[in-house]
RNA sequence: GGUCCCGUGGUGUAGUCUGGUUCAACAUGCCACCCUGUCAAGGUGGAGAUCGCCGGUUCAAAUCCGGUCGGGACCGCCA
């Protein structure tokens, strides 16, 4: 028989059915005994009469399991349906205790013990819910921007060289030869907006610096934008916000069981205010009276105080900060025009915290050269990306989206590894 | 890299300050039995922890001290 899905359920009412899951619960009465079975579209109630009660005795949640039987209406069933003069055959037992309970309404175990036992913990529906979203963000993602022209790439994060500069990069070996795995598909993503004008990868990023934070991990999903023929910053900042619009509307959309399962609301986007960074650090002085006026970057504390700022002054979980102090940012942000000391740079806040980094490039070849000789740094070492602007490279810009990031935000985590599969971080590299 | 906090049955916690017959407890899970409507099922009973590890103080240590290992939070840094 073919099989039907949990959900399908109420559509098949008198049909006889063969369901195939796994064992969520069972429970005992005596003369009328329920397994509540479990497959990707949900959960299904049966009732199980004393030979198929038998064939899972000994055996523990998780068993997977076929069930054939009748459906019936049933007002006291929770989808107003179950599965009646159900036969049980099993497909997998499970004779050894879950590590901890995954068929309770909220889960228990510590982060730690949740992530030690990750491939049976994602199983907490909850939790396997959280994970649909991000693919539904992802689905977004990827149908806004190639729906306006943007090419999807994929580039190496095996690399001969550190893109961005610094000590954060793991370092390998590569057939004898000194190798780095990206930080980011930064210097890729450009070139080949002299190919394609738009283009965008979802891929690995990884950060051998060691943080010890709720939001940093050493691996993870970037979400990278670039596109050329840009009138200035504006157009990169708007796109962002249209992008990011749609990723969460859409996932709500597609996925709205989801959604209220793990309490996922679509934030506020109303009008997105934009400052400069000083322009920032001047309005925490006014409103928090603290003098940050004078640092090159925002604090943690600023993140959050910006973002109750634009939460309650104007009706945004989002901000964006402009215009960060040249030598602060990387390489190849473009100096302003107006203020060389300032790129055409941005950062934006979602719910207090750094959601997305971005700015227009440089995308002269003579400007390239002067700004890594000021910076000590070998064009030889970067002679792949520099032909790109050799040849002819129009005015861009773009962004790269903390991808575990966004979904910490927006499902209300309090730490980025519970929106991340299987989080590497400082002291973590299994599973 | 800096600062601070926490390690008690499978899981989550109480007990630690004020050391000793409320000191090994509670909830959940597991096992057995009862129950014809549960959906965090309920009831009765049972098994399960030398209190992370090592050392010290003391007549006496889960409890105080030191070290060590593991975990967490904040800062730095960033997405």
């Amino acid at each position: 028989m073919e099989r039907t899905l949990a959900a399908d359920l109420p559509g098949k009412v008198g049909q006889r059915v063969k369901l195939e899951g796994w064992v969520h619960a069972v429970r005992k009465f005596g003369q009328v005994n329920f397994l509540i079975l479990r497959d990707r579209s949900g959960t299904a109630q049966t009732v199980l009469d004393p030979a198929a009660l038998e064939k899972i005795s000994g055996l523990q949640a998780e068993t997977v399991v076929a069930v054939e039987g009748t459906v019936e209406p049933e007002e006291r069933a929770t989808n107003g349906v179950e599965v009646r003069d159900a036969s049980l055959q099993v497909i997998s037992p499970v004779t050894d205790v879950l590590p901890f309970e995954i068929n309770k309404r909220v889960l228990k175990p510590s982060l730690d013990v949740f992530l030690n036992n990750a491939p049976v913990g994602l199983r907490f529906p909850a939790k396997a819910a959280t994970f649909r979203l991000f693919s539904g963000l992802l689905h977004g993602f990827r149908e806004y921007l190639s729906g306006n022209d943007f090419v999807e790439i994929h580039t190496p994060k095996l690399m001969g060289s550190a893109s961005e500069g610094g000590a954060n990069v793991f370092a390998m070996d590569y057939f004898g030869k000194p190798a780095f795995l990206a930080q980011s598909p930064q210097l890729y993503k450009q070139i080949m907006v002299g190919v394609f004008e738009r283009v965008f990868e979802i891929g690995p990023a990884f950060r051998a610096e060691e943080h010890y934070t709720v939001r940093h991990l050493n691996e993870y999903t970037s979400l990278d934008v670039e596109m050329g023929f840009i009138s200035g910053m504006d157009d990169v900042m708007d796109l962002l916000v249209a992008l990011i619009q749609h990723m969460v509307t859409s996932t709500a959309e597609r996925y709205p069981r989801e959604a209220e399962m793990v309490g996922m609301t679509v934030p506020r986007f109303a009008t997105v205010p934009r400052l400069t960074l000083r322009d920032a650090q001047r309005l925490i002085l006014d409103r928090y009276g603290e003098d940050h006026t004078a640092e090159p970057d925002l604090s943690p504390q600023d993140e959050r105080w910006l973002g109750e700022w634009a939460s309650q002054e104007h009706d945004s979980d989002f901000v964006f900060v402009t215009h960060y102090p040249t030598a602060k940012r990387a390489w190849y942000s473009k100096p302003d025009p107006a203020d060389p000391e300032y790129s055409l740079s941005f950062d934006l806040i979602f719910k207090g915290q750094e959601l997305v980094s971005g700015a227009q490039r440089i995308n002269e070849y003579e400007e390239y050269l002067r700004v890594m000789e000021a910076r000590n740094m070998n064009p030889a070492s970067f002679s792949g990306f520099l032909e790109a602007f050799k040849y002819g490279m129009p005015p861009e810009g773009g962004f790269a989206i903390g991808s575990e990031r966004l979904l910490m935000r927006l499902v209300g985590a309090d730490n980025i590894r519970e929106t991340t599969l299987f989080p590497r971080d400082v002291n973590r590299l299994e599973p």
